[in-house]
DNA sequence: GGTATATATCACCAAAGCGCGATATAGTAA
DNA sequence: TTACTATATCGCGCTTTGGTGATATATACC
């Protein structure tokens, strides 16, 4: 498949357009985009890895941790879907409300105990360890 | 679905990808698109109506022919795809090359006997009739 | 060492998508 | 009228896709 409707295809569906709205605020542990998006862990590594082989992400790891971000180099055809994407959606809500949450689980830390309010992530999610984990290296 | 994502969606898929870049061409009548394109009647049908109705193109119907273009208003949502890509896909081979059938096309008319050298749409177009038909409105 | 965490990958299932033939509808041609 | 054409829609089979639980691996914490 040409990579044009490869990254078609990769921006065609809901959760991966929120995980791309949500990188443009700069690079993310995949612990935190499953704290914001609510997604479950294998959800979310199938999507990121559908965007990574797109083209539209990268990614580097740090121990136990991955880290994704969207791309830096100047490869133009690479660069033409996320910039139409960072001109659009601009008004939408969940995005907005995405990066809200986002800025609170950026202050709480990576592995958040979700609120009583949350009880769906509550499921999903690890309880937050008294101290939070940090990778060797960093 | 909200209709960026449901633009996103109707994008996704190269058949579409090429409607789109062949109507960038000017309207055309869809025996017209259904010959360069060498689809099935139905399967053209299908996919001009998801274009439709995610915004993408718009349609007349004059006698039993019906005619696709893409949209004219000033609409900003349905024209920012559009625009996106019409900047992309110039190097395409494929998509230069139905661009290149559709002026035989356009030159032999509607309803064409395909050659000899095309023997899948010779099964699936009609024959061309001794005249070429006419809708009573123009 | 042992236990827990972060992530990727696999297997599975339900849902959606695509192509195609058949059918329905409406118009043209004679 | 009858025959033919252009298009849309429906129904079917097949493939692809999205979500989820289970598993594997590597690392962090103790």
């Amino acid at each position: 498949m040409d990579l044009f409707t490869q990254q078609a295809k990769a921006i065609a569906d809901r959760t991966r357009i929120r995980m791309l709205k949500l990188l443009e605020n700069g690079e993310l542990c995949v612990c935190e985009i499953i704290s914001v998006l609510k997604l479950g862990q294998s959800t979310a590594s199938k999507h990121l890895g559908i965007l990574k082989r797109a083209g539209l992400v990268e990614s580097r790891k740090n121990g136990t941790w991955a880290y994704y971000r969207l791309p830096e180099g100047a490869d133009s055809r690479c660069r033409g879907y996320l910039e139409f994407l960072a001109a659009n959606l601009s008004d939408d809500e969940q995005i907005a409300g995405d990066r809200k949450i986002l800025g609170q689980v950026k202050k709480k830390g990576c592995s958040v105990a979700p609120g009583p309010d949350d009880r769906a992530a509550a499921i999903r999610l690890p309880m937050r360890p008294v101290k939070a984990r940090q990778p060797k290296g960093a």
